[in-house]
DNA sequence: CTCATTCTCTTACGGTGTTAGAGAGGTACC
DNA sequence: GGTACCTCTCTAACACCGTAAGAGAATGAG
């Protein structure tokens, strides 16, 4: 039974997801499907197409689990709120998701995400201008946001949390505040989220 | 006279500017340095802190170029906007400014531009929790904008014109619309910051 | 039986980051 | 003056990378 594309594109996103994506090179990947690199050619044009692949792939994911949109009169910007967590939740799940998805050279399911997100705030009565502004906003924010959370933790003896303190006593202040309150960095992304959509402050 | 630190820097960034991240190597850095690349290990420790040092120097020209703080009865927040607008000019004057920037293992001049933001605005009179608010908000949203802004467009023949105004009507209109009115992607750029920023809206 | 298609193979090229270690040049001390 | 050290650059090599060219096996159609 011969290989097939879909199955490439699969194992490259579970060696993505096992050992990161400076792991992943045609040669490691054709040793996981039983085969020499250069077959790899024969399913896919090139690296760069398979790594747009994999960006549309988590994509898909977060489109595929964006809810329905809610019924006419209830505020678009929730709905919003909930596809962005989605968008993030979808780049979580796989290591170095939103690296994948920044990187992409072009990803028409991306253009889908906005689409979807643009055209739902519409239908809910936004004005053109400003599901343009929400939507440009909550993207940028988001895989801005997901970026910086997925970037490994600099090794601990490379940096000493007392030189942190001292160097950046207002970020360590704010940031020990907000989490020792028992919030989470999934709240973080949220509050702020709410901020960046206009949406009334949930926090304590 | 022999090679320096400082020089093995100015010519990667003039190399990155000049061909673009991809472009550098170490071999063809050298070569510009009139000196073999394993010489290059003598005045950096390898290319990951070589490209960690270019996201710093971008980091510096961003808070060298942040004005002063304003006076104490000011709104923090237009200083904010203005501080977001030199981080995204600093990244756009080099070429994958922002992916040089987003991929950094670690970079304390990140931190100081955060700690330099959240301090002055808490110095303007707001309270802890929307500095971290704002900051966070602000940073990622304009990090995650220019990654966008500098990704190099799609090749013509790759994608037309036609089918992604049928596939994204609403993204298109809503675009077209923008810049029809003479707009430009600066002011896209601070029209999105101000919402971010809950700064009252400019347009028209 | 033959031909064409589909898929995988071997071989190879030019590039990458990085290491090991030799060696040149200058400076400091005996 | 000799000699030990430090600074900086060199050559040689390793293991890896993406990718191209083209041979060859397997399969199915006419």
């Amino acid at each position: 039974m011969p290989l097939n594309r879909d199955q490439v594109l699969l194992e490259a996103m579970r060696l993505v997801d096992d050992d990161g994506l400076d792991a992943l090179s045609l040669r490691t990947l054709a040793a996981r499907l039983g085969v020499q690199a250069p077959t790899l050619y024969w399913h896919v044009k090139n690296k760069a197409t398979l790594l747009d692949a994999l960006a549309d792939a988590i994509m898909d994911e977060a489109i595929g689990a964006v809810s329905a949109p809610t019924p006419d009169g209830s505020d678009g910007r929730e709905w919003l709120l909930a596809a962005l967590g989605q968008l993030r939740a979808a780049m979580l799940r796989h290591r170095d998701g939103a690296r994948i998805v920044s990187g992409a050279r072009y990803s028409m399911r991306r253009g889908d995400f906005s689409e979807l997100a643009m055209a739902t705030l519409v239908e809910h009565g936004a004005d053109l201008h400003h599901a343009r502004l929400l939507v440009l906003a909550g993207e940028r924010y988001t895989v801005g946001w997901v970026l910086e959370e997925q970037s490994p933790a600099p090794d601990p003896p490379d940096i000493d949390i007392d030189t942190l303190r001292a160097r950046f006593p207002v970020v360590t202040r704010a940031i020990t505040e907000y989490f020792s309150a028992g919030r989470t960095p999934d709240d973080l992304y949220r509050d702020i989220a709410r901020l960046v959509l206009h949406l009334p402050d949930e926090t304590r």
